[in-house]
DNA sequence: GACGCTCATGTAACCAGTTTCAACGCAGCC
DNA sequence: GGCTGCGTTGAAACTGGTTACATGAGCGTC
C-alpha cells in the first residue's frame, strides 16, 4: 500500500512536445531566453506552466558541473555563536543563487572529516570551515578534490587555506587590556575546552599578554550559558578573591553573570565581568555586558561573497582580517571605583 | 589569470578502463559490492583509489530520482528557539544518510514561498515547515509537486499536512494556569507579533483561558532578548501594577528578567516571571526561569525520522503530538508569598 | 553428454538536461 | 539574382551515472 508519487513530473521533452518545439529550444527558454523569439518563448512558457514543469537540478548539475550548493561545517547550531554568521552566509549566498547545507561536527575533527566527505558526496562546490584545526583526512580531501574551501572565525594570512575572520588573539588582548587598564589584577579566566578549538586557544594566548603582576586563574567548562555558570561557581568555591571574570565567550559570560547574581555578588561593584563576542543579547543583560565585538555577521557576508566569487568566477578567496572593537558597557568598572 | 580546476575528475568510465572491467561492474562495486567477485572488486577499488574517484551526486540523482537532500524553512537561525530542533533534525537525518539545507524566511510568507521554490530547484526531496501559516503559492507548490512536507512546532491532526509538534495552546494554558494557581491576577503578557506566527497565536489563545477575574495586558515586541526587555520596559512605564509577567517565549522572558533586574524589581518576590519553551539557558538564569517545557529536540528527531521513512519507504508522515511539561523553578512564587 | 541452474560480468539503453553544429529563412547589398 | 550575414530553430551528441537484459562460464544432475 505504497503511495503513488503522483503522475511522473513533466520533463523537457514533455514540454517540447506540448509546445511543438525541440528540446533545445525549451532549454534555451530556460537559460538564454533572449535568443528565442518572443512568440516561441511564449508558447514554451505556457507549456511549462501548464505541465507544472520543474527543471531537474541534478540533470542540470550533471552538465554544468555546478550544483550551486555549498557546505558549512560548524561545531554546533545550538548556540548563538555561529547562528548569526551562518544566517549571514546563507542570506548572502542567496543573492548569488547559491544554497547552503549545514553540517554540525560537535567539535570532533573525525566527525568533521566524515561530514565533509558527506557534503562532497552530495556535490557541494565549496566548503566553509571553522578554524584551522582539522583532521588530516579532511586536509587530504580538500587537497585532492581541490574543492574551494574558506576558513571562518579565524585569521592567519599564512594558512594554506584562505581565512576570513578576525584576530582572536588580538581580541583576547583587547579584552584583557581593558580589565588591566581598570586596575584589575586577580582575574578569573572562564573558557571552554581548547583542545580542538583554535579560536579559544588564540584568545587564551591573547589573555596571556598580561603584565607580570596580573594573575590569571583558569576555569574550564562547556561553551554554554550553563557552562559559564558552572565555571563561576567553581571560581567562587575556590575561595580565591577575584577582581574580574574574563570570559573567552559571551555565552559563558552570561552564565557568569547569572551565577554571580545568584551568589549575591554585585557586578560591576564587587567584580567586573568581561565577555568576548558581542552577541545581540550582550547589550541587554543586567548589567549590560562589556565585551569585544566580533564582526560575526560581516564575516559571514564577506565569506559568502568570497566563496561566490570563487565558484562563479574561479577567483580564489583571499584572506581577510576584520577588525574587532572594544565595547565598554556596564559590567566592568575601575577596581574599587 | 583564472585557476585551472585541476585535471578533470575521474569518472566511472575512467575507473572501468583502469580496472579493465565494464562500467556496470564499477557501478556494482559502488552500490551492491557483494555481487561482484572479491578479486574484481579489489581491482576496481584500487583503480578508484588511484584515480581519486568521487562519484557524481548529480549523475546518481538523475537516475535514482533521489538527491538525499531535505530542506527546512525556518524563520531564523539567529535565535535559540529553532537551533536545537534544527540541530536534532540534522543529526538524526545524518543517520539515514540524508542531508539538510536550511533556508531562513524571516517570518515572511512570501520569502518563505520563494525560498521553498529555491529548495525545490536544487532538488530537495522533502520540506520541513514551521507552523501552518503559509503563502498560497507555497501550498500550491506542495500540492502539485507532491513533495513530502511536514510541519513542525505545531500540532493539528486535521491540517492537510502532517504536523509533528506540540499543542501550543495547551502549553499557553499550562503556563497561565500556573500563574493563576499562584494567585496572580494582574498579568502582563509579553509576546512577539502573531500576524504570521500561528505558534504565538495559539499560545496567546491558551493564555485567554484565564478566569474572569484575571486581567491580561499585552505587550508586543520582537522575538529577541532585547525585545523582551523592551516589552518589560513598556509594561513598567505604563504605571500599571502587575503580579506577573507571562511570556510567549523564553527568549523574551530572559529580556524581561534582565529589565526587571535593571529596574530593581525583585523576581519572584515582587513579581513572578513565566517563560514558555524551556531553552537550555532557562535552567541557569538568576532566578532560574519557570517555564513550560517544549520538546524541541525530540520533535526534531521525530520529524527527521518521519521524513526519512517518507522519502525512503514512501510511508507518509503521521501527525505526532508531543507532551509539554510544566517546569516550576524559581522565577514564580505565590502572590504575596 | 545434454540440460538446467546459478553466478559474474558485459552491452547498451536510459535518466533529464546542455551544447555543438548544421540548416533554414530572410534582409541587405553589390 | 546571387552572396553574405544574422537570427532562430532543430537533430544529435554528450554529461556520469544506473540498470534491464544478454552472455557465458562453471557446476550438479539424470
Amino acid at each position: 500500500m505504497t503511495v503513488r508519487r503522483g503522475k511522473k513530473r513533466a520533463n523537457l521533452r514533455d514540454v517540447a512536445r506540448a509546445a511543438e518545439v525541440s528540446v533545445a529550444t525549451v532549454s534555451r527558454v530556460l537559460n538564454t531566453p533572449d535568443v528565442v523569439q518572443a512568440e516561441t518563448r511564449r508558447r514554451v512558457e505556457a507549456a511549462m506552466a501548464e505541465l507544472h514543469f520543474v527543471r531537474s537540478a541534478a540533470a542540470r548539475a550533471i552538465n554544468t558541473g555546478r550544483s550551486k550548493i555549498l557546505g558549512a561545517l560548524i561545531p554546533t547550531l545550538d548556540n548563538a555563536i555561529f547562528a548569526s554568521t551562518i544566517d549571514a552566509i546563507e542570506s548572502r549566498l542567496g543573492d548569488f543563487g547559491l544554497s547552503l547545507v549545514v553540517a554540525t561536527t560537535g567539535e570532533d575533527p573525525e566527525v568533521e572529516a566524515r561530514k565533509a566527505q558527506g557534503l562532497l558526496d552530495i556535490g557541494v562546490e565549496g566548503l566553509f570551515l571553522s578554524g584551522i584545526t582539522h583532521h588530516d583526512t579532511l586536509h587530504a580531501l580538500i587537497e585532492h578534490t581541490a574543492v574551494p574551501a574558506v576558513v571562518i572565525s579565524y585569521y592567519d594570512a599564512n594558512y594554506h587555506l584562505p581565512t576570513i575572520g578576525y584576530d582572536n588573539r588580538e581580541a583576547g588582548r583587547i579584552a584583557l587590556a581593558h580589565l588591566v587598564g581598570l586596575g584589575h589584577r586577580r582575574i578569573a579566566v572562564v573558557h571552554n575546552p581548547a583542545e580542538h578549538n583554535d579560536r579559544t586557544r588564540e584568545r587564551l594566548a591573547g589573555f596571556e599578554s598580561a603584565p607580570a603582576d596580573v594573575v590569571l586563574t583558569r576555569f574550564e567548562s562547556a561553551l554554554t550559558v550553563a557552562g559559564g555558570a558552572r565555571a563561576a561557581a567553581m571560581a567562587l568555591a575556590s575561595g580565591a578573591p577575584f577582581d574580574a571574570f574574563l570570559c573567552a565567550s559571551d555565552v559563558q559570560a552570561l552564565g557568569v553573570l547569572f551565577e554571580l547574581q545568584r551568589a549575591g555578588i554585585a557586578v560591576p561593584e564587587a567584580v567586573s565581568v568581561m565577555g568576548l563576542h558581542d552577541l545581540p543579547s550582550a547589550a541587554v543583560t543586567a548589567p549590560r555586558l562589556s565585551t569585544v565585538h566580533l564582526p560575526a555577521e560581516e564575516m559571514g557576508r564577506r565569506a559568502a561573497e568570497a566563496m561566490a566569487d570563487w565558484v562563479e568566477n574561479e577567483v580564489p578567496a583571499r584572506p581577510i582580517c576584520l577588525p574587532t572593537a572594544l565595547k565598554i558597557r556596564e559590567s566592568t568598572r575601575r577596581r574599587g571605583g
